[in-house]
DNA sequence: ACTATGTTATAGCTTATAACTATAACAAAT
DNA sequence: ATTTGTTATAGTTATAAGCTATAACATAGT
């Protein structure tokens, strides 16, 4: 299958007609004709209904038309892109779960920036985006967690997708509740404190991928569960419902008007968060800095970065 | 630009080797950097940075590959899809603005189907997305209506796209309220008696998109505005905050159990709903039956046909 | 230092095939 | 009947994708 086979086919089917559609293409017909009847012959299927008056399509056609339209629209915005030879902007994107390290970091990341014009993304989402994003090279990094739970099956899917996952350092998992709840004034809290409380986590896209749960421990069963898919919601929530979510124990005070306390939890489980890229690519110019000031602003809360060229 | 170009371009950058990525296209190597080089070469840009060791992808490759992913997905879908030679499924899709009989002769069409295994689709969405479903090949035929205002804009982006209106039926605006509305006691509303209610209407996608507005008049300033995605909601809001909307004075009383009350509106204009398709393409068989039903149920709720044929 | 083995690039040839010209076969309108 | 419109087929030509052989260089191991 060929570029100019959908091409030529639209142009059949908008103008009725082999012929007319022939000249608009600057070719003959009879090349036309025989591009068509190529392409029929390898999908096994006939795409247009040839009368001696013009043609149109066949039901089959009809649903081809819907795939090649998708293919051939890509491939205008590339085209599109090209074509004027602009000198490209600097750009650098990041996939990750919502922790503070990773925005505080990239908002260094830009003020450091020279350059007065560039495209800059940090996408906050769900775990399966953002192996998605690395996948459509929507994003060249993402950052997530592992822990003894998920690990294989995430493992499993960074294989299959050529991505490998660099681990950045290990942290015990917290609970972050408003400074109003009476959970503060503990130490450290079990599971068993817990339960009076609402859980608070976020929103996966797809509910049957129990493995991408964000938070550690998902597993266990909470009583009152609520869900919700932005952050501030969740900082919100907190403070209204005196409900908790369990992370990293990282948060930024800078964001959170140090309204929101993080507490030990005392379970034996640790969470290691890192770094996801595709295997061979290695990394632009960008993403080294952003990974030396993530490193830095890590070790600012207190964490030992885990260098494997030690 | 050939779909075998972008292709090989994943796999080297997948394998970060020219020479092991022939290996697995089963080509050899020269062959495989000439594709690249003429690639290259065509987009005017350098895609790869090659080493004696090996390749790694430039910043403008990295891009690139954000748009090539985008193109190779869609095609795999397409040849996924057709290498399998099983016999399509019946199908048939209309996008269309919300209206009762719409989805009434959608049923009773679906209710006389003989066979068991099908794909058909409603869309009930916003005037822009029947535009972009057209376009795409997502649906056959579109259904909505034309005033005086709207006509204009609607009738050049569908001479842009190919695309014909056939009229089906004018229809005068009507009012929707609650039953409990004090609005029904009148035989007909002025716009004057509208001032002290909610105006229901359905969101646009694009805000801007003024001329999309689902709903006759709808430029007329509301005192207070409601704007709703779902036609439940819209009901309910009809009787929860005795709002009203503005539509054709089509609504059935199956779907809707007598609760809503249609009141014709007093105005010095009329709206003409039609179907919208290809200009170059014919119906399916399925679609000339949805519109034969179509029209019956529309003479049903005692509109008269636009027949062009007399 | 030399060899073996790895990398990508270049030159020239072969071959596959897309598009061409000319013509056929047919339909509808004048 | 003739003209003008369809699309399809046969045979030729020209473009260019892929091949083989070889060059140019880098790295690792004797």
């Amino acid at each position: 299958m060929r570029l100019e086979q959908l091409e030529y086919l639209e142009m059949i089917v908008k103008t009725g007609s082999f012929n007319e559609a022939s000249k608009r293409l600057f070719m003959t017909q009879p090349s036309l004709s025989n591009a068509i009847k190529k392409l029929e012959e390898e999908l096994k299927i006939k795409l247009l209904l040839r009368t001696k008056t013009g043609v149109s399509l066949t039901d089959d056609g009809r649903e081809f038309m819907s795939y090649s339209k998708q293919v051939t629209d890509q491939v205008s915005l590339l085209q599109e892109r090209y074509k004027k030879h602009e000198p490209r902007k600097k750009s650098f994107s990041v996939s990750a779960q919502h922790y503070a390290f990773v925005v505080s970091a990239f908002v260094e990341l830009l003020k450091g920036l020279d350059v007065d014009e560039y495209n800059f993304t940090l996408r906050e989402t769900e775990t399966q985006n953002i192996f998605d994003d690395l996948n459509e090279f929507k994003s060249e990094i993402g950052i997530l967690y592992l822990n003894n739970f998920n690990e294989k099956v995430l493992q499993k899917i960074m294989k299959e997708n050529d991505l490998e996952f660099q681990p950045l350092f290990n942290a015990k998992p917290h609970i972050f509740v408003g400074y109003r709840n009476p959970l503060i004034k503990k130490k450290s809290v079990k599971l068993a404190d817990l339960e009076d409380y609402p859980y608070l986590s976020y929103e996966q896209g797809d509910a049957n991928s129990f493995f991408f749960a964000e938070e550690i421990l998902s597993t266990i069963v909470h009583k009152r569960n609520i869900k919700v898919s932005d952050r501030a919601t969740i900082f919100n929530l907190m403070a209204g419902v005196n409900g908790y979510t369990i992370s990293s124990g990282i948060i930024s005070n800078d964001l959170n008007d140090d309204k929101i306390v993080a507490i030990p939890l005392d379970v034996d489980d640790s969470m290691t968060l890192g770094l996801v890229k595709h295997k061979q690519i290695e990394l632009s110019l960008t993403a080294a800095e952003y990974l030396k000031i993530l490193k830095r602003h890590i070790q600012n809360y207190g964490f030992q970065i885990i260098d494997e060229n030690n």
